[in-house]
DNA sequence: TTATATATTTGTAACGATTACATTATTGTT
DNA sequence: AACAATAATGTAATCGTTACAAATATATAA
């Protein structure tokens, strides 16, 4: 994502830019690695010593509700975040873990059996195996 | 589902069909409400006194390892199960909390930028305000 | 600057869904 | 019936998350 200035980004959508929020989203959007809480603590807590996991939890959750990321589920056991908030599907790879990004057309998924509903949020998830790890086992 | 054995249908999956593991899945096909563990064993309970709660998370983590069920992660506080391993897609509503089917095309998704991956599982996921719900209020 | 109010962070305790595990019950086989 | 194998049960433990109160930081006014 192109965000240079991450503390006006934070204000133009209705958060102050403390600073640990501004380590948090700076933390997002150069490790493009839709971490978990925890992933985000560990990574943050040593230059930042005073920090605190309860700070992780209440940050991330006030970006979601302020829509600067996206909270994924693809597996029942963690929670992921996303910094990038524009329409895209999460790979999982069931071997080494990893997320991928992957791009698809929204409108050609041609649903049916719901017309009339409201959406306010697609998410496309697809498990399996990636090129990698295909090729190195 | 045209399932009239469930015995029969359990142990052509390598489930053995104990009492309670023909219970709930029996339970799972004829309520086509994508149940999570706890709304399973509510409703259960009453006709068999001694079901254990830990029976039926034992009995779903076996029906999804067998894949005669599937996981369903929409929220990440709740993991609801659906017997329909066919694929399809479900719709959330954030007002009346029910879980929607719906057809969707897999081929036109035309997935981009992970080719050469191997695809074990698709979800998609839907969450909005349902027909119903944007009527009556 | 100092005082005061408001917002944020921190650390700990509480919570709740899930899992681990030992015991009991059931089922199948000799 | 005796035995072995499997499944169900109930309780305790685990762990991710949330609640809450105290401490800290930030903003505003005098
Ligand atoms: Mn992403
Ligand atoms: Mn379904
Ligand atoms: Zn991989
Ligand atoms: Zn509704």
């Amino acid at each position: 994502m192109g965000i240079e200035n991450v503390a006006q980004y934070l204000k133009s959508h209705g958060i102050k830019p403390s600073y640990q929020r501004v380590r948090v989203f700076e933390y997002l959007i150069t490790n493009r690695n839709h971490p978990t809480v925890d992933t985000v603590y560990k990574a943050l807590a040593d230059e930042i010593p005073t920090l605190s996991k309860t700070t992780v939890y209440n940050t991330l959750k006030l970006f979601a509700e302020k829509n600067i990321v996206l909270v994924i589920n693809i597996e029942d056991n963690e929670i992921r975040y996303d910094a990038d908030t524009s329409v895209h599907g999460h790979f999982k790879c069931l071997k080494c873990n990893k997320v991928y990004d992957f791009q698809f057309d929204e409108e050609n998924l041609n649903i049916k059996s719901i017309e009339g509903f409201d959406f306010h949020q697609t998410h496309v998830y697809i498990k399996g195996i990636c090129k990698n790890c295909k090729m190195n086992y």
